[in-house]
Formats: C-alpha cells, structure tokens, sequence
DNA sequence: TTAAGTGCAAAAGCTTTGCGGGTAG
DNA sequence: CTACCCGCAAAGCTTTTGCACTTAA
C-alpha cells in the first residue's frame, strides 16, 4: 500500500463513492484515508488520530472514528479481525491473508495463491452469505519470541 | 460444547494445569470456566459475567477479566479473532473455523475436513512461529440480512 | 507466615452521541 | 434554506489497577 500512484487511484474511488451516496470527499475524509493506507499495519482509529497529528494535520478524534467506520461500512477500507480489544482497520480490499500475533495481536499481511485458489466450503444451513475466505496463521511473532527469550 | 460429561473432563484438566503453576482451582474460576463452555457463542468477558449473574453466581467483573485472560493465556480457552472492539473468549481449543458477520460481529464455529488438512504455507522471513491455521468466511448472517430487507 | 485470590472502587482506555456552528449546493 | 460535516465535550462502554481482606498451604 505504499505505491503513490495507486493511492491516488483510490482516492479518487473513493470521492466516486462517497459522491454516489451524496456525501463528499472533505480534506479530513481524505487524510484519514491516505493515513490508513500509508500506514498499512491494520491501526486502531487512536493510532490513525496520532498520525495524523504528528503530520500537523488536525482532526478530530470523533471524526477519526466517525469516518473510519463510514469508510469500512461502504467497503473503501475493512475491519481486521483481532483478537484484540479494540478495532482495527486495513485498507486493502483485494483477498489476502493474515499472520496474527497471539501475544501482542499484530497482524502482518500474506499472500498465496494456493490459498486465494481455496473454493469457498458449503455452509448451507448457516444462513450466512458468505463474501470472501480468508486464512488466519496464528503464532508468536518475532519480536515477542525475542522478548520471551529474555524472561 | 454442550457434553457435560466432556466438560467435566475439561475441569479437572484445568485444576491440573493450575496446580502444575502453583494456582488453585477455585469456585470463581470454574464457573468462569464453565460457563464460557456453556455459552459456546463467543462471548465477551461482560456477557459471561452477565451469564454467572443470572445464575445467581456472584463473582465481580474485575474476576471475571482477569480469570479470562488467564485461562487464554495458559491456553484453557482461546481468543477468538473478530472485526470488533472487545476480546471475545472462545471455548474450544481444538481446530475448527469460523463464519464471522461482518454487520453485527457474530461468530459461528463450522467445521470442514479439507480445511482442517490444510498445510501451513511457508511464511518464513516473516519471523512468525506459526501455531495453527484458521479459515474465517467473512458474510452477512441471516439476522442481519433479514433487518436489511426491512430498510 | 506467605503467597494467592477476590471484591470493590477508581482509573484508564476506547467509542459513541448530542449539539452548535460552519459550509456548500 | 437545507443537508452535510466537523469539533468539542459529555456520556457510555470495556478493561486494568491498587488496595484491603480473606484463605489455604
């Protein structure tokens, strides 16, 4: 998510879909989207808030949450799933996978074909609609080996 | 999760895991324990302490956090991965999967003997130690279709 | 005696909501 | 004018922490 070119893509995806819904494309909206995909490590809203501080960009903490939920519940971003205790978004849409952290809940994005490949299982009978597979590898990551390690 | 005679095989392999780190098992902590079993949906650390308190089981909410994360992290019961913003505790330790709405965060467990053989593809250079494979079939569940057919 | 275990209440962290003022069509 | 939009502050959840008291080895 740190090709620029495609960023600029999406923006303007995203103006079309918010445009669709009779909403706009404000500078704020903007800069919580950019940040989502400039970050690329599925941040909580607070971490996006941060960042955007940290480039003097000033908006709100409430419109942060507002806007992030707003982004995902018209599929420009998505909710990671976490076992963690407070939300997290990605801002890739395409199919891909996750690597999660049991100890420190970090999620690390990974592809593969034979998984993207993978039919989706018969789940008549669950009444779901089932929209996307994806594959969650849970493990320890590096950095909370290292520190096991020490202790 | 609803063969009691399994559950009571789960209790006393929880008191064992207790006493091997010095710990003991205490009424607060089997019911905890139980009825995370008995509730089998997921559920948050709040809705498990709602549970024991319609039961008459009086145990503060601080208890209940914290047995919760203690049992996971002993690995008695597991965190289940979720698009929301509270730690849901599940259950089962074993390998299965999960349907998970993405509109109003229910989890599903299925089961699926192809998924379950499943090989764990190379992710070295991630620096993960990777312990167990999950598939998520994300979708809408009946419910939810159902409130949006309304609207 | 000592360490573990719990409840309570306060603190801390996360998220939503109500409202007032601003702005663009 | 009329929506939409944002910031602010308050309210509402969720989770952790500090402390006092109890209990069992």
């Amino acid at each position: 998510m740190r090709d620029p070119a495609n960023n600029d893509e999406r923006i303007e995806a995203l103006r079309q879909a918010l445009h669709a819904r009779g909403l706009v494309l404000t500078p704020q909206r903007r800069a919580i989207f950019r940040a989502v995909l400039d970050i690329g490590e599925h941040p909580t809203a607070d971490r996006v808030h941060a960042a955007l501080r940290r480039r003097r960009i000033r908006v709100s903490r409430a419109t942060v949450f507002r806007t992030l939920e707003a982004l995902a519940g018209m599929g420009a971003i998505t909710k990671a799933c976490h076992p963690g205790s407070s939300v997290r978004y990605d801002g890739r849409t395409d199919r891909h996978h996750h690597l999660v952290c049991t100890r420190c809940d970090r999620i690390v994005d990974f592809s593969d074909a034979k998984l993207d490949a993978l039919p989706v299982p018969d789940t008549a009978g669950f009444g779901f609609r089932v929209n996307e597979l994806r594959v969650q590898l849970r493990g320890i990551c590096e950095q909370c080996r290292e520190q096991e390690e020490k202790a």
